[in-house]
DNA sequence: AAAGACGACAACCGCGCACAT
DNA sequence: CATGTGCGCGGTTGTCGTCTT
C-alpha cells in the first residue's frame, strides 16, 4: 500500500540545524510538548519535517541529555549489553541515563568496535578471534571447514589489515592475548588462517604479515578435501593441514578423526563416538573460566551457525526458543561474574 | 602550506509496529 | 478486518574538524 511521506520534501529544509531553529523548536516543545510531531514544525514556524524535528529533539535538544565523552563505566555497560542484546541500541541506551540510541550507536561504531577488535575480540560475537577460528576447526566436517574458514576470515580480514597497518595489536591492552597466543601455538601447523594468530602474539613487519594473511586465506580456500563415503570416518589427514593441526592442538586426546553422520544430524566429532571435548570447556570470553558447561552444542552443529551466532541471528531467534538466550549468556562472563542485573524488559529480549 | 585520509558525530532514510478509524 | 497514520528503531550517509603525508 505504501506510506504517505511524513512531509513534502520539496518544502522542507534538510541538513544541519541552526541555533535559531533549535531555539524555535525548543521553545515550542517547552510550551506545548511533543504531542504531534507532524504539527510541531508547522506550529513552531520551522521549515522542517516532523521526523527531523523529533530526531533533533530526541538526539540533541532534550534537556536531560548528557553530552560529551563516554565514561569507562558507560563503555563497559555498552559492551556487556551489546553482547547480550546485540544492536538494540534503544535497549542499551535505556540503561544509560542521558544517552540516546544514536549516541550509543555512533560510539559503538566509531570507538568500541575497534577497541574490541584491537583486543582480539570479535565485536559481533564477543568471542576472541582465536576461539572463532578454533571453533571452525572443531565443529565442522572438513568439506565445510574451508568454506566457513574463508567466510569467517573474510569478516576479520579487513579489520585485521586495518589494525596491522594502523595500530599494532601490542599497543592495545589485551585480556585476550593469552588466547591469541594459544591460538598462535595451535595454529603454527596451520596452512590457513592461523597465520593470523602469530601476528598477534609477536607482530612481524606489517607488510610481511599482510602477505602471510593473504597466503593463508588462499590456502584455506584451496585446501578443500574430497568428501569421503558417508559411513567412513574423516581421518585428520583429510582435513586441511592447518585446520587439522589446530584441532589437534586444542583436542590432543581426541584428535583422531572426524566422523560424518549425515546431513540430518549434522556433523559429529568422532573419536570415542561421544561428544568429545570442546575447547569451549576450557576457555570463555573475558574471564577464561569455564564458559559453556551447560551443554553448548558446539560439536553437534546443525546447519551453518557454528561460527558464533551474530547479533542479527540472535535477534532472529527471539521468541523461538524460550530461555535459549539466557542460558547461552550464562557463560559469557565467566562463573565469577554475575551476568547483568537486567530488567525484565531486557531479559524478555533474550528469550 | 596544501591536499588527501580519516574519524566523529549529526542527520536522513526506510521499514515495521502499534494504534486509531 | 482493512486501511491509514504516527512514531520508534536500526542502518546508512553526509558533513565537518583533525591528522597525516
Amino acid at each position: 500500500m505504501g506510506r504517505i511521506p511524513c512531509c513534502e520534501k520539496d518544502n522542507v529544509k534538510r541538513g544541519q540545524w541552526t541555533p535559531e531553529e533549535d531555539n524555535k523548536l525548543l521553545s515550542y516543545i517547552t510550551q506545548h510538548g511533543t504531542r504531534n510531531w507532524r504539527l510541531i514544525p508547522k506550529n513552531a514556524g520551522l521549515q522542517r519535517c516532523g521526523k527531523s524535528c523529533r530526531l533533533r529533539w530526541t538526539n540533541y535538544l532534550r534537556p536531560d541529555l548528557k553530552h560529551g565523552e563516554f565514561t569507562d563505566a558507560e563503555e563497559q555497560t555498552i559492551i556487556k549489553l551489546h553482547s547480550v542484546v546485540g544492536c538494540r541500541w534503544s535497549v542499551i541506551a535505556a540503561q544509560l541515563p542521558g544517552r540516546t540510541d544514536n549516541d550509543v550507536k555512533n560510539h559503538w561504531n566509531t570507538k568500541l568496535k575497534k577497541k574490541l577488535s584491537g583486543m582480539g575480540i570479535d565485536p559481533v560475537t564477543h568471542k576472541s578471534f582465536s576461539h572463532l577460528m578454533a571453533e571452525i576447526a572443531t565443529t565442522l566436517a572438513p568439506p565445510q571447514v574451508a568454506h566457513l574458514a574463508e567466510a569467517a576470515l573474510g569478516c576479520f580480514k579487513d579489520e585485521m589489515l586495518h589494525l596491522l597497518t594502523k595500530k599494532r595489536p601490542t599497543d592495545f591492552p589485551s585480556p585476550a592475548m593469552p588466547d591469541m597466543a594459544a591460538g598462535a601455538s595451535a595454529g603454527m601447523a596451520m596452512g590457513s588462517g592461523a597465520h593470523i594468530a602469530p601476528c598477534f602474539a609477536a607482530p612481524p613487519q606489517a607488510d610481511d604479515t599482510i602477505e602471510r594473511i593473504k597466503m593463508g586465506l588462499s590456502r584455506a580456500i584451496m585446501s578443500e578435501p574430497a568428501a569421503p563415503a558417508a559411513d567412513k570416518p574423516w581421518p585428520l589427514g583429510d582435513m586441511s593441514e592447518g585446520l587439522a593441526g589446530m584441532y589437534a592442538a586444542f583436542n590432543p586426546a581426541q584428535a583422531t578423526e572426524f566422523r560424518y553422520e549425515g546431513t540430518a544430524s549434522g556433523y559429529v566429532l568422532g573419536g570415542d563416538g561421544d561428544q568429545g571435548t570442546s575447547m569451549w570447556s576450557h576457555h570463555s570470553m573475558y574471564s577464561g573460566s569455564s564458559g559453556t558447561e551447560g551443554g553448548r552444542p558446539a560439536l553437534q552443529e546443525k546447519g551453518n551457525d557454528s561460527v558464533g551466532s551474530s547479533g542479527g541471528d540472535e535477534e532472529a531467534e527471539d521468541g523461538k526458543e524460550g530461555g535459549k538466550g539466557a542460558s547461552d549468556m550464562s557463560g559469557l562472563f565467566g562463573s565469577d561474574c554475575v551476568l547483568w542485573d537486567l530488567p525484565d524488559e531486557l531479559t524478555n529480549h533474550m528469550c
